[in-house]
Order: structure tokens, then sequence, then C-alpha cells
DNA sequence: GAATTGATGTGAAACAAATCACAAAATATA
DNA sequence: TATATTTTGTGATTTGTTTCACATCAATTC
């Protein structure tokens, strides 16, 4: 059995996601131009990792004059697709589900979450200001708005036969809430998001009493990675 | 500036979460002897991974006779410390917070939130069986449950002086779902959670149409690692 | 306009992680 | 009891990632 080898790595890519944040930032500030360093010394990476993250995406800079904050900004939104709007819809309005569909930062990031749905008709009513639907109208939704990627934030036990049908009608990307390993054709991407885990790493952690071992600036460590 | 080095690596760690999943599932259906390769099975990931991962953990089996599922669920246990309750505090009762503080599972693996805090008055009332009190009394709470860990569900702008706060009073761990990058002395664990980067990394996966080359059984991929 | 400075970009080297290959051990079988 | 079988455990190897080192270029200084 063989892992996926050859994409952009997950580690480039996870970095390539604290720059941007770091870029909207010195934008805001008025930051017309960054240095490697720059980026480096507020991500906690090192400068050579900046520049060889960039290469990895095909990212230029200026010899010496280092880069343009908004350029940069601009080539980061065309990697991710922020320029065209990325319609989401969101399976399972229980708790978790609820406070997703009311975070406002996927939309200001050009996620839409379009529709919600749930089994339960007692949770079929306007929250906030995205409809919740019943699971009949799931195919219709999809194929109006072009969905491709769905958030599944229903119980454990529903998780598997939500996803097989989210997957017959198309859906091509699932950030899944449940902790179970979806079963789905090699096509299908899936990113498990399991926040007992995260928690759990934390204590382990914790415990352990792992020092940063003379690192200065070392301000995140884990989500995922180290990096 | 030097990274962390060496500490039980990250990737084998989320792993092991994976197993013991699978494990207490195993348990679950009575069976009381699994194989290295069982686990690699449900897993997705090679046999030899799965032994080389015990064997980084100090996880001794039986020759021929593979692992006890019980024996194996209680040393894992104790990698985690679940045999002894984790008491943990969650501040920001927003949202996201209030979703995580009716979150069953974490009480059933042993981490225990025993009251969560909030600056806005209105919210300081019960909400499910875990307190809300205002922030004048977390000194007392988190020595009172000698209280190390903490979900930190506020928002960005209040997240930084909220927990050099909460690292005054002696927190060293932090579960943070702002999206910042938290300065804290080095002795601190943060983890970030970025819902939205989980969500964006998918989009990315799924444009770029990322193929799992002919591997037979590969569930899961990308939870801040292809783990 | 030549020399210097200060950045990028990238092969080479070092390091880290995963896979391979097989010895060792435990059990089963004859 | 000897032999075959099955599975663990781990060095050796391969593969992947980060760091190093420096050529290269652009701006600045003399
Ligand atoms: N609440 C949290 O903070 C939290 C944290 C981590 C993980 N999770 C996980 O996220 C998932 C949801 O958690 P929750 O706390 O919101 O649970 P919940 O029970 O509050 O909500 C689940 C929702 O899914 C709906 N549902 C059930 N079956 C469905 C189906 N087949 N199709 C559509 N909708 C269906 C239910 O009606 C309910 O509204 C669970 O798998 C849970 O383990 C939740
Ligand atoms: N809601 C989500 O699904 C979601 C998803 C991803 C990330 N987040 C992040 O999680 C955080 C919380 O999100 P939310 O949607 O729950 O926001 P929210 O505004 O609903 O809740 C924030 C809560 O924190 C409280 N608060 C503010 N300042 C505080 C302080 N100094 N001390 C204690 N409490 C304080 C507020 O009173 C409020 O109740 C934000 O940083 C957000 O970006 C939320």
């Amino acid at each position: 059995m063989k892992q996926i080898t050859k994409y952009i790595i997950k580690n480039s890519l996870k970095r390539i996601f604290l720059y941007r944040a770091c870029l909207s930032r010195l934008r805001m500030m008025g930051v017309e131009k960054v240095f490697s360093y720059t980026l480096a010394h507020e991500t906690g990476v090192t400068s050579e990792q900046v520049r060889k993250d960039f290469s990895e995406f095909g990212i230029k800079g200026n010899k010496r004059g280092g880069y343009n904050t908004n350029e940069l900004l601009e080539v980061m939104e065309n990697i991710f697709h922020r320029n065209k709007e990325q319609n989401i819809v969101l399976i399972g309005m229980g708790n978790l589900g609820i406070a997703l569909s009311k975070h406002g930062q996927f939309f200001q990031r050009n996620m839409n979450i379009v529709a919600t749905f749930d089994i339960d008709p007692f949770k079929q009513k306007v929250r906030s200001n995205i409809p919740v639907y019943s699971l009949s109208r799931l195919k219709e939704i999809i194929d109006r708005f072009k969905v491709k990627v769905v958030i599944l934030a229903v119980p454990e036990i529903s998780a598997q036969e939500v996803a097989d049908e989210l997957i017959r009608l198309g859906i091509k990307g699932i950030v899944n809430f449940a902790p179970v390993l979806l079963k789905v054709p090699n096509d299908v991407i899936i990113n498990n998001v399991n926040l007992c885990n995260e928690l759990e790493s934390v204590i382990y952690y914790v415990h352990k009493q792992i020092k940063a071992d003379g690192s200065k600036n070392l301000e995140i460590l884990y989500t995922g990675m180290k990096y």
C-alpha cells in the first residue's frame, strides 16, 4: 500500500496560511514591502524556509527588494482560489454545526455556506441568515450552487452514510468533525478534524514537559505539525 | 533560530490516536487480540509503521501472538494520562465555546471541563451543567482544580491578553481557536486550531485534483498530516 | 560607473521519517 | 523433539524535508 507522494507538501501549505495571515496584518498596518526574514520572524520559521516555500508555489520576489505585500497576497489568493467564491454546504445543525454556521470568517475568506441540512425537522428553521433544509433538498442545492466541498458535523453513527450520499451527489471534499475514519473513493479529499485529539495532544505534551530548546520565538508548534 | 527537535514525534502521536480509536471499536466488538496488520488495515497505514510507532512509545507485543486488545488500550491510556482525570477550563462562551462546552466526548475521554469563563455578564449563567463565571474567579478555579490546560475560544482581538493572564496564573497548555499566533514562553504548549484553514486546505486539494495513486485503502489524508 | 551591500533563489548537505528486509521469538504441527 | 509458520521488532535503506552555503542580481554608495 502506497501513500500519496507528490503534491504540494502539506507542511509548506500550512506555512503559507501563516504567511498569508501575517501579510494581511502587515498590509492593514500599511506595510508595502516585506522580506523573507520579516515573515520568518513573525511566524517563527527560518527565512530560508519562507523562500523555499515560496519557490515551491512558484512565488518570485525581487532580488534585494523583498516582496511587495499586495502582489504577494494576490498571488496567494490565486493559489487558494480566493478570487472566486467557494460555495459550501454544512450538514448537521447540532451544537457544533450551529456554531460553525454563525462563524463569519468563512464568508470573509470567500467560503460561502449557502445552506445547511439536518435530518431533524425541529432544526429545520432559519437560524442566523443561512437556511436549514431537509436532506431531501441536498441534490437540488448541490447542483444549483455547484458545491464540491462540505462540512460534516453529524453524529459519529451517521457520518459514513451521509458521506456516501454526499459523494454520490458529486461532493469531492469533506471536512469531517465526526471521530470516524470515513471510507471514501480515492478522488475524494477528507480532512478529519478531531477536537478531542487536539486537546489530548496538548495534555500529552504538557505532561511530557516538552521544552523548546533555546529557540527564541517559537510561538506555535502543533496544529497538525510543528510548522 | 532552532525548531524543537526531539520529542515523541507528532506524526506517530497522531497515529497512536487512530490506533486507539480503532482498538476501542474492536474491543466493543469483542476482539481480544489484534495484529499490527489489523490496525494497519483499519487505519490505512502500513503494519511496519504501526510497529515502529509502538516501539517509539515502548509498546511491546507477543512474537507471533500479536497484541492483547485490553492491555494495549491500557498502555495507551497511561501514555495519555487517561487514568487520572484532567481538569480543563474553557474561556469564551460564544458560539464556539457553547458548542464545545456541550460536547460530551471530552468528559468521556476523562477531560473534564470544570468551568467556563466569559467577560460578558449576559453569558454568565449556567448553560448545560458547566458553570459560566466572570474572569475574576479565574485564579480561584485554576488553583482549586489544578488546571494546567485551557481551551481558548475568545475573539482574535482578546486572545493574546487572555493568554497572558492565563500563563501568569500557571496555565501550561492552550488549545487556541482564535486565528492569531500567540506569543508565549517556551515552556507553554500552544495548539492552534484554525477551522478556516482546515476548510481552505480541502478546497485547495479538491481544486488540485490530487489523486491517491492506486493505494487501496487510503481513508484519511490530511488532518495536519497525511498520517 | 565601479565597488559595496543586502536581498533572493536554489543546489548540496544534513537531518528526519517511512519503508524494507530479515533475524528472533513464539506457537503450531508432525 | 524437530520443523514449519507466523508475527514482532529493528537495523539498513530509501524517501522526504529542512538547513546551509553561496551564486546572483538589484539597489546604493563612492
Ligand atoms: N460539539 C462539539 O463541540 C464537538 C466537538 C468535537 C467533535 N464534535 C463532533 O461533531 C459532530 C456533531 O457534534 P454536535 O455536538 O453538534 O452533535 P449534535 O448531536 O448536537 O448535532 C448533530 C446534528 O446532526 C443531525 N443529524 C443526525 N443524523 C443526521 C443525518 N443523517 N443527516 C443530517 N443530519 C443529521 C442531528 O439532528 C443534530 O442536529 C459529532 O460527530 C461530534 O462527535 C462535536
Ligand atoms: N464560531 C466558530 O465556529 C468558529 C470557528 C473557527 C474559529 N472560531 C474562532 O473562535 C473564537 C470564538 O468564536 P465565536 O464564534 O465563539 O465568537 P463569539 O464572539 O461568539 O464568542 C466570543 C466570546 O468570548 C467572549 N469574550 C470576549 N472577550 C473576552 C475576554 N477578554 N475574556 C473572556 N471572554 C471574552 C465574548 O463575550 C463572547 O462570548 C474566535 O476567535 C473565532 O475566530 C470560531
